[in-house]
DNA sequence: GTGGTCTAGACCACG
DNA sequence: GTGGTCTAGACCACA
């Protein structure tokens, strides 16, 4: 894992491991993360970062329970290969629901902290385009 | 308070008092809530949503702080006029890249979970465009 | 009570009442108020602060037990003779004790928000030489 | 913090959680607590008060806030530094009346219980003095 | 009626 | 081990 850097904020409301969950998840998701390549040790990956080993190896075996990456005692921890869940139509509306709702409470929070909404929107734009292009 | 409708999930890990901070905050700064205008009593609200008073009191308390709405004893709850706070440059471009990057990481777990892309960058269209009409 | 005015600050965290019985007892004990005077009438007071009749009329109460004043239906409120009470050693010893601690913790907290402690303490002195003086 | 001493009086009417806020708060000001230092956890220092963990942690949020001790899980919780604030000459000078009121207030609530006059002017120029000394 | 404080104790999240 | 959240429900303070 040359590629992709991690990047945690110490101060910020939301706990180490969790950083280092969402931000791997994400590679996994936008392929910065390729099935079979290794990440660092457990070891190796904290003092990078600056966090206790306890808590990568947390972060560690939350992906692995969902199913991004494989922990093995004595060797490498992979990523693997993943197969596109799709899931039931029911489950599927509650996913957009959800994410409506917190994709537009997260915005609230941003504009209330003082960013110009045109500079969200513009955000939200280029980010749909990656997506789509 | 008619108009918007609080709706939260006991199942979601993130706690209650959270979920209403953030969809009451999401109204005040939509504009779904006006200043001057009364929210429900914590009681009454705890009743409406489920759960305990001290949950809904915590929340009301935390927007408080923020600024709000205003709580007293023995008087309503009610909602502040609010002075547009406008961070200075580097603030606002920490707030920008804190932005980018959790965005990135919602939309990463939500694809996780089985959310087609294409859904998801229709919906940051969406409401892009609403932001900037 | 033409002399000493009431004034209370409706922003405060102090409710209202406790403003209104922390002053009427202060202006008793420093002699502002004599014993036989009398007091406004409740909605007069009320009116004149600003406040609900029902706060004003309890602040009369609770001075009302603790002996400052007498309030009876149909006739003005009056304040009464008050023998100075002398409390048992062991009672004097703990208020002294009490009077200290919340005396320094209230200190602190005025230091806290950035009042100077050289202000704080010449205003100490000058209190205690009114006292003594 | 093997220093200061808490006493909480559960008697009183200012609560349990207020008076710990206040304690710490003036041994962080007076230097009792210093920088880094780390506080009993909140589940110990209830049990050694006498008072629920709930009521440690609200007043460890509320110091917190203010900038005190930083607080976070699983990790204990310790004084931070904290910068003098030298607050504007209108705001000073209305921390100056508000202290002034408080203060003459909370003398005549005191000998109103029975604290003679010439005990408290003792104990407001020994105040004074050790903050000039 | 309103909100505030507290206790009892369960269960979760974090390092 | 740490702190965080929540419920149940009692009781107080305030207008």
């Amino acid at each position: 894992m040359t590629g992709p850097v991690l990047a945690i904020d110490l101060k910020s409301p939301v706990p180490a491991y969790r950083q280092i969950v969402d931000q791997l998840r994400r590679f996994c998701v936008e392929g910065a993360l390729e099935p079979g390549e290794a990440l660092p040790s457990v070891r190796r990956l904290a003092v990078d970062l600056g966090v206790h080993h306890n808590t990568v190896a947390e972060a560690y075996r939350a992906l692995a329970l969902e199913g991004w990456i494989e922990v093995a005692h004595g060797r490498p921890t992979v990523v693997l290969e993943r197969a596109a869940t799709a899931p039931k139509r029911e489950r599927r509306l509650e996913l957009e629901r959800s994410f409506e709702r917190r994709l537009r409470d997260f915005i609230a929070e941003m504009r209330a902290q003082g960013l110009p909404a045109p500079r969200i929107a513009g955000r939200l734009r280029t980010v749909a385009e990656e997506m789509e292009g």
